[in-house]
DNA sequence: GCAAAATACTTTAAGCCTAAAATATCCCCG
DNA sequence: CGGGGATATTTTAGGCTTAAAGTATTTTGC
């Protein structure tokens, strides 16, 4: 179970300053929009110069980096997304030739997946062209802003993941 | 049209900076993996607490902020998103009676939609709730950080503006 | 050894999302 | 006035996503 500040404390911290939640949630909302923004394009770019969606982007990228062919499950668990959504995923880049699936040979209820040839040559040629537009979008940003952000987005995030509970997984 | 750096550009300035796009692509995860973390949980709750989702969320709060009722098209500009997006989400929002509907006086191609007494109340609710679990999933941040944040971000989403040619309407 | 629990995966039902085509209406210009 | 382009919305086809239920296989504990 999460611990949340009690209603009484919530009321004297707002009281006690004069800006409410505001700030907070304006932050959220700006964080927000500036993903949306980065996001929505690469997606379109993705989908025009190579005719390939995000989230089949991220689970080549996952067999790219992997050392060995994965199973589904593992798979799932690393792009932190439902077995289902896999299946669908593996099915569709299956159809596309740019992965391959066995029977594991260890167990006759996991499957392996692996990228093909072509679907290697496809995801080099794809994760160069990824770095370049997001190089080329945060362009105006200096090394030492680049930093800060990375910094401050660290903290964010645990700060976030402290008050959902995760550390202990639910 | 955008202009990118030319191949022999960005290989010249590869060679010049040790790292090459390592630290953007970098940001850009962390980015996304804050979001996902902060957003995750918003849509968890706003299910749990509230049985809504987060898109229905969003457009009850565009109804609750504007000062008259609004057509779809006006709602799928705000949104952002595609105009049979909208279409269904209000379907949904009429079922649950959150909504109401009705042909625009001026124009018989448009629908007004606005909230209902019901729909009024309890995005309220909802809003509140929001709120606080957005300040708390936030409040390790100092004001500070939090200025510095909105500072970096908008900086940031300008940039990637600029890079994609928004400003220009595509 | 074998029943029960756990695991790997697929299927299903429902919702979100888009681009593109279809429909209906409006508005302008000749 | 009347045709043609613009606009508001819906529909369609396809993909992503989840939770929950179902299937097959493995592992565990007695």
């Amino acid at each position: 179970m999460q611990e949340r500040a009690a209603p009484l404390d919530a009321e004297t911290k707002v009281a006690e300053r004069p800006h409410d939640h505001k700030d907070e949630l304006r932050l959220w909302l700006r964080l927000f929009a500036c993903k949306e923004v980065i996001e929505g394009e690469v997606r379109r770019r993705l989908r025009h110069s190579f005719d390939v969606t995000l989230p089949r982007f991220d689970l080549m990228a996952q067999l790219y980096r992997a050392p060995k062919a994965m199973t589904l499950g593992e798979l799932s668990q690393r792009m932190m997304v439902s077995n289902g959504n896999v299946t669908g995923l593996v099915d569709r880049l299956l159809e596309q030739g740019l992965i391959s699936r066995r029977p594991s040979p260890k167990d006759r209820r996991a499957q392996l997946v692996s990228l093909t040839a072509e679907g290697r040559r496809f995801f080099r040629a794809m994760a160069r062209a990824n770095g370049d537009w997001i190089a080329d979008m945060l362009t105006d940003l200096s090394g030492d802003e680049i930093e800060t952000l990375m910094r401050l987005l660290a903290k964010t995030k645990a700060s976030a993941r402290k008050a959902i509970g995760n550390g202990v997984p639910r």
